[in-house]
DNA sequence: AGCAGCGTCCGGCCGC
DNA sequence: TGCGGCCGGACGCTG
């Protein structure tokens, strides 16, 4: 599942092998023109898939950025400028390729969803086993308001400010911890796994409420998360289920994963427990955090 | 008005 | 081996 290291190691491979190239012709999958067909929202959203093809070809991309989870692709076509914003979901990867036989590993390949032809031959493959990633095709990021709603990039230097002032609001004092810190809003691009490390290594329990943590615990935390991301970036991310580097590569930060999956707590050797906040499986360590 | 909770997009994988 | 249930980013709707 890509979380922000994920996503910025996918940008970094990504960028220098498709700036500057045209879009030709784009296909889309039976089983997602099906489901569009049925009015469904998969992939594709906000156009029809005969809108959006349309739309990508003659396209040149100009840029390719990450903010947050998400990858931006700066496109350009007669003149005009859009914004092709790709969230991954949980199973989405993208293979710049020569033909589609060079995405090797079969899941990846059976599930190809969205392919991008080049006016070179070459390919752009978005595949996405579970189909919970996104493709929207904006002319500005401010078409699409949630995404101007997003918090500030972790290793922005305002972010810490941002981060304590959203502490103090009334909607997120008594929520959970864990719940504020994976919070788009709030901090950008933490998800499960780096929220569960990051709040094991303070030793804070992932549902204490959050106005229960003081000003200097919270800019510890604040500091450790963007640690633990910022140490998943230089390791090339975590390699679980199937998440996957666009070549097929892999990164290790599941190696120095403390506390996410785990059944016994590293430092103590105490069986972990988990619950549900905001959602989602929380691990923690009972004896440490508190 | 604001928010909690649930539905939506799904197939891999686990356990029985 | 077959199959039901679980899992999950982030938005949108509902009560």
């Amino acid at each position: 599942m890509p979380e922000l290291p994920e996503v910025e190691g996918v940008v970094r491979e990504l960028a220098p092998e498709i700036i500057g190239r045209t879009i030709q012709a784009v296909a889309v999958s039976d089983v997602i023109e099906q489901s569009k067909a049925d009015g469904k929202e998969a992939i594709i959203k906000g156009l029809s898939t005969s809108e959006f093809k349309a739309a990508l070809e003659g396209m040149t991309i100009t840029n390719v950025v990450r903010r947050s989870k998400y990858i931006y692709l700066y496109m350009s076509k007669e003149e005009r400028q859009y914004l092709l914003v790709s969230h991954l979901g949980m199973t989405g990867a993208w293979f710049p390729v020569n033909q589609l036989e060079e995405v090797t590993e079969e899941k990846f390949r059976k599930h190809s969803h969205v392919i991008f032809e080049f006016t070179d031959g070459g390919l752009l493959v978005y595949s996405d086993i579970r189909r919970f990633g996104e493709l929207r095709l904006l002319r500005e990021e401010a078409e699409h308001p949630p995404l101007l709603k997003m918090a500030p990039e972790p290793f922005a230097e305002d972010a810490l400010a941002y981060f304590l002032a959203c502490t103090k609001e009334s909607k997120y004092k008594k929520k959970p911890i864990k719940a504020v810190i994976m919070d788009g809003q709030v901090i950008s691009g933490c998800g499960n796994i780096y929220a569960t490390e990051a709040l094991f290594k303070m030793n804070i329990h992932p549902n204490r409420a959050t106005e229960r943590i003081s000003v200097e615990r919270k800019k510890q935390l604040f500091t450790m998360v963007v640690d633990v991301l910022q140490e998943s970036i230089e390791r090339g991310g975590s390699t679980i289920s199937d998440y996957r580097t666009i070549n097929g590569g892999a990164g290790t930060m599941q190696n120095l994963l403390q506390m996410y999956g785990k059944k016994q707590c590293p430092a103590c050797e105490t069986e972990t427990k988990s619950l549900q906040i905001a959602g989602r499986t929380s691990v923690y360590c009972p004896q440490c955090q508190k």
